[in-house]
DNA sequence: AAACGGAATTAAATTGTTTTAATAATTTAA
DNA sequence: TTAAATTATTAAAACAATTTAATTCCGTTT
């Protein structure tokens, strides 16, 4: 409970003014290298604090970056997130975390808050139905904000995402090759600009191999691996009788295998399954998943570098930057086989 | 790019002080009622954002919190981070979510930077070797401490956490009282008193049951999936031809099934495994998963409120609250078959 | 000895809010 | 009416840093 340090603690303590102090401890050569070696010093022993709030209250400048996403706990987004922690990490810059849970509301608290925080700028992954001003509030009051894994339309913001359409494209092509002709699309939304990407990949895969698309073998719904789990039922009962079923994500693939693996039915040769993202689980999997790599560090790292440089002054030109995915063929899936 | 709005731009265009911006902002009861509309109103107007590093400058004060685990990508920690979210909104204030990664240095970096931005306190799930000083040094800062889901020695800090002796006392019992008598414990670390706890609970109820505890039988390992799923070979090829495996937590559990699986055996029939923390991938794995719910919702939720409830002055005493786990029996257990 | 130049240090203004004590304006009581 | 009490508003001093322009202190050079 001693009273706190502060710059003119140390400077009294040494017989010199605070700007001496301030200039020192930011290595300046300003001063003397030797007053700079004792003033550090000293700082040290008292174990004097920098205060950030009243410096960045001077300069403007926080050193806060802020990243909102739809969910921090979906593997796919934290895989982003590391590649982002690292990036801002290495360039000392403090991040703040949120979920938006696609709650356009709570995702503009989130962007209220950074603003009062003077935030130097934001990395976000915009929720569903966005308005073009929350995207304003921030631009008009300087803080420069990147898009993450999905876009926005109308807006001309620097995005990084992966080529979701020739990504799910790879995928379907894959089960074509295999000899399947009723592929199911399972999981997600089309309320996102990802959801349309993707369908539009399995549509134009289906079309480019003259097999009729059938809306009826679209089963859309959450995101995750309970979402997957309980599509297998429908999934299992369309009277079509697909032979085969490209999932939204990962996940969703992961809770259809285990769905269709409770009814007997054998994924990998009754049926085949693909994922999407390539998560860490995916590899471990039983059978292990046949998905489409989405390149996520990949994706977090180019979202930070292009934050971190604009913050530096360049400017890059904006526009959607697509990262292209790749094929990782495991046991899911196989040559085709009728259903009974 | 308008010049920055203030409280002296408010209070100049409407021929007040700023004094009595800042008093009718925060609904002083100082200021008339109908001045208290007229300036919220053109604050509003105005697009008027509130500075907190400079609010916070005077007061001490800056409502933030910092939050700092292990691994957020953890869904483990994901359900503590998440009821800790829910109670900080609540009460409006942001919070800073980090990973240490057990690395004692990264934690270290940042507390000081929460003591530098001003952080009004810390929940932290402290990194295997804690020094007692970084505790230190953000108590005599004025910054109070709470510990979740880890307790560390020879502090008398408050913490949250699961009662992994107990909880792991029940699975083992569980498994016990089918019939099994080869039982190994799989993954984790006895680096941390979660660990040595757990395996103290399982080493508890083998000797209550008069089981002999033979050391070969702790299997340590990383505590994810794919250390469980490694970690199969090992089991598997134990000469003690263990029936049944305890498992340091779900991801350690569901990766072992995996890789059991792989080798045609089948859980639940020929081998019996317990998870640990009742994660949403539980009740989905194949089989569902038969463990420990370490109520992860009501740790979170308590350790935020203890904070909360210091922070607005009230000094319940500290020490260890340990919260009740409770059995979830599903399909990955069976009553004990002798191996061939 | 005066003038100069360069290096090291500092005074003082600035950043945007909060808060306390003081003042001004209004109402009530005597 | 005046004094007292109440209500509304504000001046000015914090808070802890940064930064610019000015100053001091040297040793050199004329």
């Amino acid at each position: 409970m001693a009273q706190k340090i502060k710059l003119s603690t140390i400077a009294e303590s040494l017989g010199l003014s605070t700007a001496t102090i301030s200039l020192a401890l930011r290595d300046s050569p300003l001063v003397a290298s030797d007053t700079r070696e004792k003033i550090k010093e000293q700082a040290r022993a008292l174990g004097y604090i920098y205060n950030r709030r009243a410096a960045s209250l001077r300069t403007s400048r926080s050193g806060i970056i802020g990243v909102v996403v739809h969910d921090i706990m979906n593997p796919f987004y934290g895989e982003i997130l590391k590649a982002i922690e690292t990036e801002l990490d290495r360039n000392r810059q403090t991040f703040i975390l949120s979920n938006h849970y696609d709650s356009v509301e709570k995702q503009r608290n989130f962007i209220e808050t950074l603003l009062q925080l003077g935030g130097d700028g934001v990395i976000m992954s915009p929720a569903i139905g966005t308005p073009i001003e929350d995207v304003r509030l921030a631009e008009t009051n300087g803080m420069p904000l990147i898009l993450v894994a999905r876009s926005m339309e109308g807006t001309a913001l620097p995005t990084y995402r992966g080529d979701d359409s020739y990504g799910i494209s790879l995928a379907t092509n894959h089960l074509i090759g295999l000899g399947h002709k009723t592929i199911a699309m399972i999981g997600g939304t089309d309320q996102t600009s990802t959801g349309r990407d993707r369908y539009q990949g399995y549509v134009n895969a289906l079309r480019k191999a003259g097999i009729e698309v059938d809306p009826e073998l679209r089963i859309p719904g959450p995101r995750s691996m309970q979402g997957g789990f309980e599509a297998a039922v429908n999934f299992l009962s369309l009277p079509q009788k697909p032979t085969a079923a490209v999932c939204w994500n990962d996940l969703v693939a992961i809770g259809l295998m285990n769905g269709i693996a409770r009814t007997g039915l054998v994924v990998g040769q009754d049926i085949s399954v693909t994922g999407y993202d390539d998560l860490e689980q995916a590899s471990i999997a039983v059978p292990a998943l046949t998905t489409v790599s989405n390149q996520q560090a990949e994706v977090g790292r180019l979202a930070a570098r292009a934050l971190l440089d604009r913050l530096a002054g360049s400017h890059e030109p904006d526009g959607i930057h697509l990262i292209k995915p790749e094929m990782r063929i495991r046991q899911s899936t196989g040559p085709h086989r009728p259903r009974a």
